[in-house]
DNA sequence: AGATTTGCTGTTTTT
DNA sequence: CAGCAAATCT
């Protein structure tokens, strides 16, 4: 046990070693936050406070909880199988399976990620005859998704005007879809367990019994659903060890609600609070413009990081002229960081949106440096995939019209639109799914249609005592997807891929216990399983959720459970030394050597779109301070004069950002080409920026006006700014130009005052 | 029915 | 620019 607690801090130990009681860990970026969490647990144990079946643990991703489970397992000796450690949505899920009568759902519902979801919504629409204009299917979901996490019920909802009225309608029919189909979206998840546990007494106070302690890591990323999700988990006497960083909360747009820290200050009556604010990650400049930055938030809890490292290299400045050029500069930097001795996979390149990794992505790949891209399209994401999956979740659960409609015609089988249609008619007016409505249709399209179903039918009797990934190989074949994509010219890829879904069968049945060795870990995990049973309501008996998954679902819907709650990554080439690019949010929780931030744009970060909403830069303030502290010993922050955005150029001016950070900190790189001076030089600025528009070149000795697009101007009230483009000439001409944080604005040169900057 | 082309639109982050 | 849906061609 000594060495459990040795190398800990004074405050990592007193939050580590706290009384068994409700407390709140403010762990600012790179203070040993995972450390502290999963010591706790094994500390906890070891003191036998608690048996291992008694703690819960949270987390959001499923990395987190892995990389707690893998900690633990070297922490102590013992089977952390009674453990319940995962996200949020992946003990939902398992609650949800153990108790589906109870939840009214069927063992083998299935999961819709967000892509489902959201089709699943444009065909609730069409189906009613709804007008997509007037209800944009993506509105919908968010106003289901909003609904959900607010913990509201269409019946629960007021709605004060004809389209909110519609809305909620709608989402009622919604929810009747998912019932029908037996298919749950993500929010549902947690709502729905929400709801079981509030209602099911016996249920709820069996784990409540269970459950002494509950830690919760990211707790500045709970929405207000999941934070009563915790408060019903802990009822009146357990403790919940919460951590978190009201600095690094970057999700609000998604629900996410950091006033939970405050209110569970208060309602848990916590009575230490502990800092953890000395940082080991990050070098002093790095750390002192982290610091500056964030001081700009007025709505924190207050917290300051500090380091006992030197000051280390200040933050490189680098001011390009277009997003080609910023990426190849960023290339020049990385290749002499690996030239002094980097491992490029200690190199980060973070940008706020995916659609800015491909101007890099391409210098990269020109320039022969291995790069890997997180984040965008996932495995289980791609089409093929989600094609034969689909067949799977016919097989397991035939009443989801989602997978039907996806896979009934692909591979094309005759099966268009006009019989879809009397498909569609005949479910509709039986009130049943898709796939049992077939037998109601006759002629060709009942003869085809049933031929679907015999397909399905045969795939699941032929497969019924096979392993899991036999299974998946029989259905790929069976479907004809195979066969399909052999025959297309593009089809390698996607055959590849398919071939990897069964690589993912077999790891899955490994990992989870569903192989061969499985009877071993049938027997009981943990005292509390070993418990009374406990009884519901209509008298059935309930089985504690602490069993294996075997017992709780068949290895094929925990696949499918699987493939929608862990997307997966990207691609297979892991562990190779490359290059790392992601965006920001999903560099939260990671380090590197070096770290590039590029695209430090007003309009880009901060974003546009955050101007408008409450509150919104406060969060791009924090995203950029998770950014910088990634870093452990060199910082890059760059922006561009111009980047092309939707097939267009665009001329933005640098994020305000940078004058919130601290001078003496920083070191400006000095540009190549000096700042608008290109436009001066027609024919170079050609040379140098081949990515600039076609109208500058024609607007430049075209326009009689003074003025010239691209310029950098200063107005007495709206500061500084770059004109973007100028309609009419002469006397009347006007300007468009881009004010950054004041926004554009439409100027009459003839009546503006402008200033010229200098370059 | 199915393949292909055109046309339009909407763009942040993701369990 | 790309992804999707409607329109048009085979």
């Amino acid at each position: 046990m000594q060495n459990l607690l040795h190398n800990l801090n004074p405050e990592q130990l007193a939050a580590v070693t706290l009384p068994a009681q409700s407390a709140l860990i403010l762990a600012g970026a790179g203070s040993g936050k995972t450390r502290v969490l999963t010591t706790r647990i094994a500390w906890l144990i070891q003191t036998g406070q608690v048996s291992p079946g008694g703690v819960l643990a949270v987390t959001f991703t499923n990395k987190a909880a892995k990389e707690m489970m893998t900690r633990l397992s070297a922490m102590l000796p013992i089977n952390t199988r009674g453990m319940w450690i995962g996200t949020f949505h992946g003990l939902c899920n398992r609650l949800l399976r153990a108790h589906h009568r109870d939840a009214a759902l069927p063992q083998t519902f299935q999961i819709l990620d967000s892509q489902d979801q959201l089709s699943a919504i444009k065909r609730l629409l069409k189906a009613n005859n709804i007008d997509d204009e007037k209800y944009p299917p993506r509105n919908l979901m968010y106003f289901i998704n909003n609904a959900k996490d607010s913990g509201l019920r269409a019946h629960q909802i007021e709605a004060f005007d004809d389209y909110n009225r519609r809305m909620v309608e709608l989402y009622e029919l919604y929810d009747q879809q998912c019932q029908r189909e037996g298919v749950v979206d993500f929010a549902e998840l947690l709502l729905r367990t929400y709801e079981l546990l509030s209602r099911n007494q016996p249920l709820r106070e069996h784990y409540q019994n269970r459950f002494r302690h509950i830690l919760v890591d990211e707790f500045q990323d709970t929405n207000n659903l999941q934070y009563n999700w915790l408060k019903l988990m802990a009822g009146e006497h357990n403790a919940i060890f919460a951590v978190g960083d009201d600095d690094q909360s970057i999700y609000a747009f998604r629900g996410a609600n950091v006033g939970n820290m405050i209110a569970f200050e208060r309602e848990f009556k916590v009575e230490n609070l502990i800092k953890l604010e000395q940082n080991y990650r990050s070098h002093g400049h790095i750390l002192d413009t982290a610091n500056a930055l964030i001081s700009f938030n007025q709505n924190r809890l207050g917290k300051n990081l500090h380091t006992d490292a030197g000051h280390g290299e200040p933050v490189r400045i680098y001011e390009a002229t277009s997003d080609l050029q910023e990426a190849q500069w960023i290339i020049e930097e990385a290749k002499s960081l690996i030239a002094e001795g980097s491992m490029r996979n200690e190199i980060a390149i973070l940008y706020r949106s995916n659609a800015q990794s491909r101007v890099i992505e391409h210098a990269l790949f020109s320039a022969g440096i291995p790069y890997r891209v997180y984040g965008g399209q996932r495995f289980f994401e791609r089409a093929e995939i989600k094609h034969a999956i689909a067949y799977l979740q016919l097989m397991d659960n035939p009443h989801n019209d989602s997978a039907f409609l996806r896979v009934v015609n692909f591979p094309t089988r005759g099966i268009g639109a006009r019989s879809l249609e009397q498909l569609q008619d005949a479910a509709k007016q039986y009130g049943v799914s898709l796939y049992a409505a077939v037998p109601y249709i006759t002629g060709k399209a009942g003869t085809s249609l049933g031929a679907f179903v015999k397909l399905i039918e045969g795939a699941r009797f032929e497969t019924q005592n096979l392993p899991l990934p036999e299974m998946v190989q029989v259905v790929l074949d069976a479907s004809g997807l195979m066969t399909h994509y052999r025959n297309e010219k593009e089809g390698a890829d996607r055959i590849e891929n398919l071939e990897q879904l069964v690589s993912a069968a077999t790891l899955f049945v490994s990992e989870e216990g569903f192989g061969l060795d499985a009877p071993a870990l049938l027997g009981p995990q943990s005292q509390a399983s070993a418990g009374p049973a406990i009884v519901t309501e209509d008298g059935i008996e309930v089985i504690d959720a602490d069993a294996p998954l075997v017992t709780v679902m068949s290895p094929l819907s925990a696949f499918l459970a699987h493939a929608s709650l862990e997307a997966g990554d990207n691609q297979a080439q892991a562990g190779q030394d490359a290059l790392q690019l992601m965006t920001v949010h999903s560099a939260k929780g990671l380090e590197f050597d070096a770290v590039f931030i590029t695209g430090l744009e007003e309009g880009l970060f901060p974003h546009e779109n955050s101007q408008k909403e409450e509150g919104g830069v406060e969060e791009e303030r924090r995203l950029m301070y998770v950014a910088i502290t990634r870093a452990r010993r060199r910082l890059y922050i760059s922006f561009s004069q111009t980047r092309m955005l939707h097939g267009q150029t665009r001329y933005n001016m640098k994020s305000r950002f940078f004058d919130e950070m601290p001078e003496e900190s920083l070191k400006w790189l000095s540009p190549k080409v000096q700042q608008h001076h290109w436009f001066a030089n027609p024919k170079s600025a050609w040379d140098d920026a081949p990515a600039i528009d076609n109208r500058i070149a024609q607007s430049i000795g075209r326009k009689d006006v003074g003025w010239r697009i691209g310029e950098a101007v200063a107005h007495a009230k709206f500061g500084e700014g770059v004109i973007v483009n100028i309609e009419g000439s002469g006397g009347s001409a006007r300007a468009h130009i881009n004010f950054g944080r004041h926004g554009m604005k439409l100027l009459d040169l003839s009546v503006a005052k402008l200033d010229r900057i200098a370059g």
